[in-house]
RNA sequence: GGCCCGGUAGUUCAGUUGGUUAGAAUGCCAGCCUGUCACGCUGGAGGUCGAGGGUUCGAGCCCCUUCCGGGUCGCCA
């Protein structure tokens, strides 16, 4: 039978009695972690929030009852002791418990609650099915690392908001009920009662609100943002999720730059207690694509690619010739000590290669004895292929790994290869924290299934302004005023320079394929009020939950989330999605139809 | 939508070539034990082998379907 508090107010939390406590006569409630009954005497650890300490039922200092409520306890029951704190004896301090030297003395006791035994461990380390965690998620969230978690989520959190303040931004809240946007990631759709047939959006950033609160005149506004977006799940993706979501007037890129920045290399002195040098490294999506393979560069190692296009062209390989020929290119990369591959793990790298869309690996590995294993090297003249191990720097014991294929695709895939090169050889550092921005991203990216312009970041990225001369004649040939923050090969966040004049904005639209007729209806809004004095702006969004992730080190986002859901975007606990009733049905004018 | 991995006691897992009553650890329950701290000792309970179907004399194991969890490609302005 549960008990109430009946006048007892907890001193303080469990692991916050220190020994300078001594004496003192503390209120400590909490979950007992483990009752020790040794027949006489029973130890329990007591646990909450902060940690655990040991409480002590003596039955030589105890009347019955008090003592018989020791033996009774059992896991997870929720207990309110009262007692003297004492130190413990030399031989009997416990180093491992950080409240090891003392233990609190029961003289009176109260069982608040009693609790089944508990379908997991609530102990670091021990469950492996998250399952089963995440059905019982407010168990898993006594676990230390939860707990810890969310401290240090809440500190981030903190942090940020007071940088924010700092700046002089204005937090803003903007609608969680929205209007659904064509382009970009599904919507979650809320239908409407009071409007039949129509729906709301849940939004999948604030972008358009922070837009009009810049033409509001706010300045300079932040908002811990919740996102939505109805896609399938991964290890770093949630269908909901926070951003730091920013947006600024009468500013250039390094100046939105500057504050998020300043935000990032705040987070990591007070939770890392970690120096970020400041301003960042920049790079520009060119470069990145060039030298890495990839838009988010993991900077922390070498293995840089080389374009050798032009070598291959008479290279006496007929594969790369011809990719030549039909104007794709021919890039590689030297993986140092890579010579050790065996042919299976070749086979295994160009099947991983091959995911990525290209038709396939080039290999070749130089042994330490000057001997050559490979997939295509008996092709190439001596001259050739001296000129190759010049230009790659391939020294004996290396391996070198070619790709030929359309530009994208053929820096893309081995933008992955090194990645998982750079795991596989060991060349990651993992002390190391690369922060760096790739700015001067296309505007557009070119669809090939619709066969039409999207935008690569979104429709209302200024393009830069010595481009504006291809927007008309080669539109994927003009770069924005956008910007990404790549954290250790991850996308933190992206941000651009916003267009604020109607007619480009238009203009923009009818490269993405929109009549203006269809630009009106749906953007007439934010179209009419750049017809009011809309300042020049930009802004920024980054994912706290993966900044979290990066910063415990975690695996993937549910660990970073009090409230994760399962990959199929289910929540194994309250089992939504559910079905309604058939009255709420109607009156939403909804009819399901689960046949199809 | 595609591909891959997994599902056996409350939990974590083992289970050989298809062959007796499906095991271990831990947890749980009971008893004993006055300084334990992964307490110890003795005893005990605990299983729809995810579900359904098939092959077989016989299925945890093989086949098919399906559900659930995870990873990933597509997708994610």
């Amino acid at each position: 039978m549960a008990e109430f508090l009946g006048g007892w107010r907890r001193t303080k939390r469990c692991a916050e009695a220190t020994e300078q406590d001594l004496g003192r006569e503390l209120t400590l409630m909490g979950w007992v972690q483990r009752a020790r009954d040794m027949g006489g005497i029973v130890f329990v650890w007591l646990r909450d929030r902060s940690g655990i300490i040991q409480v002590v039922f003596d039955a030589n200092k105890l009347d019955q009852a008090t003592y018989r409520i020791g033996e009774t306890l059992r896991g997870e029951y929720v207990l309110a002791v009262r007692g003297e704190l004492a130190l413990r004896a030399p031989e009997a301090v416990n180093e491992n418990l950080p409240t090891g030297r003392v233990e609190l003395m029961v003289k009176e006791a109260k069982i608040l609650n009693k609790a089944q035994t508990p379908p997991i461990y609530i102990e670091d380390g021990k469950n492996e099915n998250e399952a089963v965690r995440l059905k019982y998620r407010y168990l898993d969230l006594r676990r230390p690392s939860m707990q810890q978690m969310l401290q240090l989520r809440a500190r981030t959190v903190d942090t940020i908001r007071r940088h924010m303040a700092s700046e002089g931004f204005i937090e803003v809240e903007t609608p969680i009920l929205t209007k659904s946007t064509p382009e970009g990631a599904r919507d979650f759709l809320v239908p409407s009662r009071l409007h039949p047939g129509d729906f709301y959006a849940l939004p999948q950033s604030p972008q358009i609100y922070k837009q009009l609160l810049m033409v509001g005149g706010v300045d300079r506004y932040f908002q811990i943002a919740r996102c939505f977006r109805d896609e399938d799940s991964r290890a770093d993706r949630q269908p909901e999720f926070s951003q730091l979501d920013l947006e600024m007037s009468f500013v250039e890129p390094g100046d939105v730059q500057q504050v998020v920045e300043g935000a990032f290399a705040d987070v990591f002195r007070e939770i890392k207690g970690i120096e970020i040098l400041l301003p960042l490294k920049r790079m520009t999506w060119h470069d990145a694509m060039e030298t890495y393979g990839s838009d988010k560069p993991d900077t922390r190692f070498g293995l840089k690619i080389k374009t050798v296009t032009s070598w291959a062209k008479n290279c006496g390989f007929s594969v790369f010739e011809s990719a030549v020929l039909e104007g794709r290119i021919v890039c590689g990369l030297t993986a140092p000590g890579g010579a050790r591959f065996s042919r299976k793990d070749m086979d295994a790298l160009a099947e991983f290669a091959r995911g990525y869309h290209v038709k396939g690996l080039a290999w070749m590995a130089r042994q330490d004895d000057g001997s050559l294993r490979s997939s295509f090297a008996k092709f190439l003249t001596e001259d050739k292929l001296a000129e190759l191990n010049e230009l790659l720097d391939i020294k004996p014991g290396d391996a070198a790994f070619f790709i030929a294929d359309k530009r994208l695709t053929a820096l893309t895939a081995l933008g992955q290869l090194r990645n998982r090169l750079g795991e596989q050889l060991g060349l990651i550092d993992h002390s190391r924290y690369d922060l760096l921005w790739i700015t001067e991203f296309p505007l557009l990216e070119w669809k090939e299934e619709d066969s039409r312009y999207t935008a690569a970041h979104h429709p209302f990225t200024m393009p830069m302004e010595e481009d504006h001369q291809w927007l008309q004649t080669d539109p994927g040939r003009v770069r924005a005023k956008a910007y990404d923050l790549v954290f250790n090969g991850i996308e933190m966040g992206s941000g651009s320079i916003r267009i604020h004049a109607r007619d480009l904005q238009e203009k923009m639209f009818s490269l993405l394929g929109f009549t203006q007729e269809e630009a009106w209806d749906r953007f007439g809004f934010l179209l009419e009020a750049f017809e009011y004095g809309t300042p020049p702006h930009g802004g920024f969004a980054f994912g706290i939950d993966r900044l979290i992730m990066k910063l415990i080190d975690a695996e993937s986002l549910r660990d970073v989330l009090a409230f994760p859901k399962a990959q199929n975007a289910s929540c194994l606990m309250m089992e939504t999605p559910g079905p309604v009733s058939e009255e709420q049905l109607k009156m939403l004018h909804i009819a399901v139809d689960t046949g199809v």
